[in-house]
DNA sequence: CAAAAAATAGTTGATTCTGACTAGTTGATC
DNA sequence: GATCAACTAGTCAGAATCAACTATTTTTTG
């Protein structure tokens, strides 16, 4: 019942095999990395994800210190198997790519629900959203470069701008299939279903 | 809060805006139709969902029946206010294309923990997969299709195969950017760290 | 036609996640 | 130099999720 479930985890496995580091510290760092783009974060579910880690023998807790009247920090390490488990689990999302249910999909298996005039609207408005996101997403990577970052540690903003560029091609079609075809028969049907509930 | 997380809820009140139904017949409804691809749907959680709903007031239990010595079955039926909820969700799903976790984002980001020549051979496996990802798409698609099914019932099919086509084209660029570019430099840095590590 | 398999309908518990909270400390502002 | 905000470090309650389980009935198969 995969431990594999939480990304967090790997990018805890990720961090610690630089150094150790609490839980507290690597929430900064991470902050400070701005990974909460690429990795659903948040500083609560941390601490929860070391306790789940060290559970399974991947890390392990190396020293606990305090400072003043602060709450102990404990300082965690990456065990043997943990450096193996993160090679494995990278090994695995980058060969696999795996299933995924992004909301659009939801949204498209049960688009028959609204009517296609208002669906045209939507999307038009969906292609101005994903302008302005890939236009972000440029910005971003010309900024970084410019500071003197390689690319490779902006790879992922890449990827998602090629996803963004896919999205935006899929709805202009969907646009004009929407003009040119579907629109009549669908606008038909979708008054059936409306009398159906009268 | 957020009761617009699960949308497995979606999919509840878009069944339920056709006719009543208790869980159970939506959950064989939603096997049969194959909504398991689209929408993360298990069948006990089913009845989680219809719970949550009823208590947001967007459906009400209508009748009580039961069989022999079955157990109950509770029929559930849309109230206005789940009408008005059934059309915002879905503008605000078509409209905003929110910000999303894929995993091989968060893979992405944490490349460096991996040899580049390992990379790329797991790129290639990749590669592979999502070829045949797309072929079982275009199968499904023409043979449903090709039974009298209007395309525009696919079209979330057809969004995925957009992705699809997407990742593969990144996956290629990628491999190329890493024989011919970044491939040295990469290899170098990582082995500076394993160096860190001994 | 007896036994095994599948379908019917739903409940329960163990785990996960999220957001809010605690409680002391440093830094900034006026 | 008092006050207010932000940072440090972590805990905890309540909601959400998933898998496994109950217990009956229908269908299939040998």
């Amino acid at each position: 019942m995969g431990r594999r479930g939480n990304l967090l985890g790997l990018a805890v496995l990720s961090y610690l095999s630089g150094r150790p580091m609490h839980p507290y510290e690597l929430s900064r760092t991470m902050r400070d990395n701005d990974d909460a783009r690429s990795i659903k974060f948040s500083h609560g579910s941390l601490y929860m994800v070391f306790g789940q880690l060290a559970k399974a023998g991947l890390i392990v807790e190396q020293e606990t210190t305090r400072e003043g009247q602060r709450p102990e920090r404990t300082v965690y390490a990456l065990t043997d198997a943990g450096r193996t488990e993160l090679q494995e689990w990278m090994r695995e999302l980058v060969a696999d790519p795996g299933h995924e249910y992004p909301r659009f999909v939801a949204a498209l298996s049960l688009i028959g629900a609204l009517h296609p005039d208002e669906v045209v609207e939507l999307l038009h408005e969906r292609r101005r959203r994903l302008s302005a996101r890939q236009a972000e997403i440029r910005t971003l990577i010309d900024d970084t470069v410019a500071a003197g970052t390689h690319p490779l540690f902006l790879v992922e903003e890449d990827y998602r701008l090629a996803l963004l560029e896919a999205d935006q091609a899929f709805t202009t079609r969907f646009i004009d299939r929407i003009d040119n075809d579907w629109g009549r028969q669908w606008a038909a049907f979708h008054h059936d279903m409306e009398e159906r509930q009268a």
